[in-house]
DNA sequence: CTATTGACGACAT
DNA sequence: CATGTCGCCAATA
């Protein structure tokens, strides 16, 4: 997959996330680096190396929508509330609670 | 090197 | 609250 270094960290950063929490774009640019790189993240998780070993699904926008996912936002959601995360309408509930 | 694009963010309407 | 516009960064053509 020829991932930049900026992909690999973002992906890096992305596997601390603890499970049933979510991180946001903004938050996950800023760890690598580039506070707003926002787009720049979404754009390597798109490319997605991760399957199991990266959690793209805990992947947020800023505030508090689920934003994208390479398989739809509907599998997104679905995944999100197996870890314990309520999701609303396309939206996080008390997602300043469980964000990181 | 320049142009286009995309799983975004903040602000204006 | 919903939609539109501009600005942001990195990757790719």
């Amino acid at each position: 997959m020829a991932l930049t270094d900026f992909e690999k960290k973002v992906l890096k950063l992305l596997k601390k996330v603890p499970r049933g929490k979510v991180i946001t774009y903004s938050k996950l640019a800023k760890m690598a680096g580039s506070p707003r790189a926002a787009r720049a993240v979404g754009n390597a998780l798109h490319k997605n190396p991760d399957a199991p070993v990266v959690p793209c699904h805990r992947v947020v926008k800023s505030d508090g929508a689920l934003g994208g996912y390479a398989g739809g936002w509907r599998r997104k959601t679905k995944l999100l509330r197996e870890e314990g995360v309520v999701v609303k309408n396309g939206k996080i509930v008390d997602f300043k609670k469980i964000a990181v």
